[in-house]
DNA sequence: TTGTATGCGTTATCAA
DNA sequence: TTGATAACGCATACAA
């Protein structure tokens, strides 16, 4: 069943002009409803579907939206991806999906994206310092940034309030009877991370306790250099009786890091996360984290991005900010 | 910076007909040398980059692949989608995605995805039954099966031996000294979960122990119904000594109901999964698992798939067939 | 070896 | 309200 109907035949099975049938298609006023009810049964008796591909190419339209992330293994990004292409499919949309993931020129192959005349882009993961977008793509197209924004920028963003989650995490572990906290970070390049950074670093100040560089890691958090961390942390005369960590992935291992140093979690050690992946919920885990409502973050992204696309309107940038939830579970 | 650069542009700033510049874009030979480079000069000059949406209407091929899997956010899936995505662009293929969880109609979708010309598609999640893609898709463009293919099948396919896997799994469990081992399915209408299970029946048999219905879960394993199937079969005075799960994520949740019942792992009850996600080899997990290689397998499924697109030649359809690896860690 | 003309399947423009 | 025709950007048959 090959699908090599064309418009053209069914102008000619339903006796009307090629014109008539893009115009049913396209769903215009004006015209005749038994023409466009012929229109209709030939579409279905012949069973035609339009190439979109043709479509297109005369629109400049593509009905696909790139979608841009850093690493699609990353559960986080695996689980937001899901509710974009779906929501994106129910809404008409194709999701052609790029991961970045060791890209040394993004350039390059921002302009091969470009040359399939997306619709539009939804942009998951983009450095503070990027401006890739903003060059390449201009207002040729709509861009939203999702999760995480470059510190300059013109266009939209949907992202979480991360030093707001931070300080929910402070004032969590304080209100647990916590003074000590340590806290892992990640690549402070990318905005969720610096600003988890930020909210420590403040909140630690707010709250009146004294910040110990020592309890504090920087850089990439690799899992030796996360296991050697806590290792060396635990075994300090005033060690941490809380560990914060960027993410839950960091916070899993950090769980087994605190094993194997044979102090158990909570009692000894209390461990919080961010971003409530799916196995964090797994009462095996049962790790303590802050939700930036991801599915909510990745649908405001979406709905934000076919709006721009479909009114074709260049509103003045809008970041729109989501506010954390703390989710308290078996680790504090 | 629009791509509004087209073929023509080129060919006047390069003073030779729009044909020539095609001819260079697409490596023909006998062209003489200096007019490739003036082409070649003009491009990089007007930084042209050839429509694929123009291109793609001609040839038909749109060097886009459509992925089609049953939940990207299932980490085996995003795993190995990273891997195609990956490979792909780096062979001049980008990637659609298509998720087809909660899909009622896939027939419509189907038809929906090949209006787009795409050059070949990956099928990561077929029931043994389906027949949608050889009746949709026929010999129009190359389909390859991945991780699952349905009993008829005239397409390529790359899977892992699961039955082989879920008797290294047995008798992996023998060595260790166990003989009552409890055994939770999936979906029989999957080839993987069926043949996992017929493995672990036959090698049961094989082995010379007994079939326990009593410690067989059949059927989709939602969390609640492995915890009750858990906490019966530990409850019963001939307890299994070990379970095999279909998967990692629900070895994962059976790890927390035996944790629930009091009962440690290895010691009391030995378990094991099979696909090796990412957070099976975290430490604080350390989960033994059935590796089918699906990495490998990933990339086998789209260099397959890239061939017969390139090649274009209706070669007989094979069956690629990945022998498993078991993967010793400490739930065993 | 190169240029001209045509067409891919659709939408947009214009006239009727 | 409808139809004829051009155009989107490119590849290709054919001519030169």
């Amino acid at each position: 069943m090959k699908n090599k109907v064309t418009i053209k035949d069914v102008a000619k099975y339903a006796g009307v002009s090629p014109s008539t049938v893009s115009r049913v298609l396209n769903n215009y006023l004006h015209i005749k409803p038994d023409k466009r009810q012929k229109v209709e049964e030939a579409i279905k008796e012949l069973n035609f579907e339009p190439n979109e591909i043709a479509r297109s190419l005369i629109t400049n339209k593509s009905k696909t939206i790139g979608l841009v992330v850093d690493d699609i293994s990353n559960p986080f990004f695996s689980e937001t991806s899901k509710v974009i292409i779906l929501k994106a499919r129910q809404l008409g949309y194709e999701i052609l999906i790029y991961d970045t993931s060791g890209e040394e020129d993004l350039k390059k192959t921002l302009k091969f994206l470009l040359s399939r005349n997306l619709s539009g882009i939804i942009v998951g993961s983009v450095s503070r310092y990027d401006q890739n977008f903003e060059e390449l793509v201009g207002e040729s197209i709509p861009v939203v940034y999702f999760n995480r924004k470059p510190e300059k920028s013109n266009f939209f963003s949907v992202t979480m309030d991360n030093k707001k989650g931070s300080k929910m995490t402070i004032s969590h572990l304080i209100q647990k009877g916590h003074s000590r906290i340590a806290f892992i970070g990640g690549p402070f390049e990318y905005s969720t991370y610096y600003d988890r950074y930020l909210g420590y670093y403040e909140s630690i100040n707010e709250f009146g306790l004294t910040i110990d560089e020592e309890l504090i890691l920087k850089g990439k958090p690799t899992n030796d250099y996360i296991q050697n961390f806590v290792t060396r942390i635990l075994s300090k005369p005033d060690r941490p009786t809380a560990i914060v960590a960027s993410t839950d992935q960091i916070a899993i291992t950090v769980l087994d890091a605190i094993e194997k140093n044979n102090f158990r979690v909570p009692n000894d050690v209390a461990v919080i996360g961010f971003d409530n992946i799916q196995v964090s919920s797994n009462p095996y885990i049962g790790l303590t984290t802050i939700s930036q409502q991801k599915s909510k973050m990745a649908e405001l992204a979406l709905n934000t991005l076919i709006l721009l696309i479909e009114k074709n309107l260049k509103e003045t940038p809008e970041d729109v900010v989501i506010s954390p939830k703390l989710i308290t579970r078996k680790t504090t």
